[in-house]
DNA sequence: ACCTGAACACCGTTCAAGT
DNA sequence: ACCTGAACACCGTTCAAGT
């Protein structure tokens, strides 16, 4: 999938870039179809039966429409994904907040890790493609005001956030899944059947280590921890060498 | 090809899951077949074309044979792919190290990231399969060792490698590709291009935003506020309310 | 202008057959 | 016992044709 993806980007001229960055196509539609309801339907089948569900023939069957009529909507399947990301990043929460930089913050990437909550595969589909849209950078953007607002130099305040969100991103690609209570069972057994002389700690923490691997709290260890790691470098900076 | 990989576990029986944990079927071999020589060459591939190059085709073109002759040695692809993920896992450096624990955490996880970084495709594999393999928990024998020995408790180790595990994954999953510099000139003209009216401080951050984006060192950063926010909680812990 | 079936070049895997 | 080609049920996408 992602091979053709990286086999196609074809530099947009100037003018035709602009275009493509909102409505590419949309044609008249002599059935009901849209881009917004292709990409709807698209949302509920990825919701629903996960990303390898997502194929422009079952897509199409969905909608009664044939395959190709798709084509009509958006260039590629990949264009189709894309839009996909961008409209779901584009409905994460980035009010304004109030309080304490950490607390505003913290509000901030627990909104990140709710929309992957509920649209797992979509962090899938970030995997390959480094997507910078304008959908995905508002959270960029209420991050970045944060941070410079908390007196981070934008150097900093970009790499802070860069953390921040990596860690999420991580925690929700690699974490424990939702439902995971089976999971759980599975990992019990293999920690269990570990030799004990080669896993000596490990082995008198099956219990402990499995729950922490289905446990979505442990989301908020690692926030925090981060975040507390990043204001002692910002007092620490302030005090140690002052800011320009 | 994941949603095979869900539909196919079928519980294995006791006798049976115990042969199926070390070596599975390995025929004898009439040419000079093995499942060392599968994985070297499987692993060769995915790293020189990426996870979509490494097709069973493939592979078997790759070794000169039929490609069905593979599924002598791997009952599935998934098969050969838990084995390749255990196997580079396997070769991650955890040698007990020395000096203070927050050196030798930061240590081995540099060890995880310098393997992510080496197999760019391991991580991907590693998405939809929580595997609880021997080579796998390597790492987490050895950093449950140096967490248990620095004082925390069984529960708060694994759950704060938990944290610096998934956050080693999301950066090297998420985070800047190894040539990654066509992405950063990328990553700059799309921030250039944005409303300065709804973004104010990203427009005037698109240097330094691009350049944390393409920053292989921003995982140091991440992995030491990690840190450093466990040892506040481990000092705090102590202090707080004792340790039982 | 809008929609689409057939076809092409791929997958993983089953099955029956080769030696 | 070991190996394998043909075949099946899928992909994304091109192309030429329908209305």
């Amino acid at each position: 999938m992602s091979a053709n993806v990286s086999s196609t980007p074809r530099a947009l001229q100037p003018r035709e870039a602009r275009a493509a960055t909102r409505e590419v196509l949309e044609p008249g539609s002599r059935l009901g179809l849209s881009r917004k309801l292709i990409l709807d339907t698209a949302l509920k089948l990825l919701d629903r039966d996960g990303l390898d569900a997502l194929t422009m023939r079952r897509l199409a069957e969905e909608l009664e429409v044939g395959t190709m009529t798709l084509y009509g909507y958006f260039r590629r399947k990949d264009e189709l994904l894309d839009a996909l990301v961008d409209a779901v990043a584009g409905r994460i929460a980035v009010e304004p907040g109030q309080g304490f930089w950490k607390a505003r913050l913290r509000e901030l990437m627990i909104g990140v890790r709710k929309s992957h909550a509920e649209h797992p595969a979509i962090v899938e589909l970030r995997l390959r493609r480094p997507l910078v849209s304008a959908g995905a950078l508002r959270v960029t953007e209420q991050a970045m005001t944060i941070l410079c607002d908390a007196g981070f130099s934008r150097r900093e305040a970009a790499r802070a956030y860069r953390t921040l969100l990596l860690y999420t991103f991580g925690f929700s690609a690699f974490g424990p899944s939702d439902h995971g209570q089976r999971d759980s069972q599975q990992t019990v057994e293999a920690l269990a059947a570990l030799p004990r002389d080669r896993f000596p700690v490990l082995s008198e923490s099956v219990v402990e280590a499995a729950e922490a691997m289905a446990d979505q709290s442990v989301f908020e260890l690692g926030l925090d921890c981060l975040i507390d790691g990043l204001e002692q470098r910002l007092t620490a900076g302030a005090r140690g060498h002052g800011a320009p």
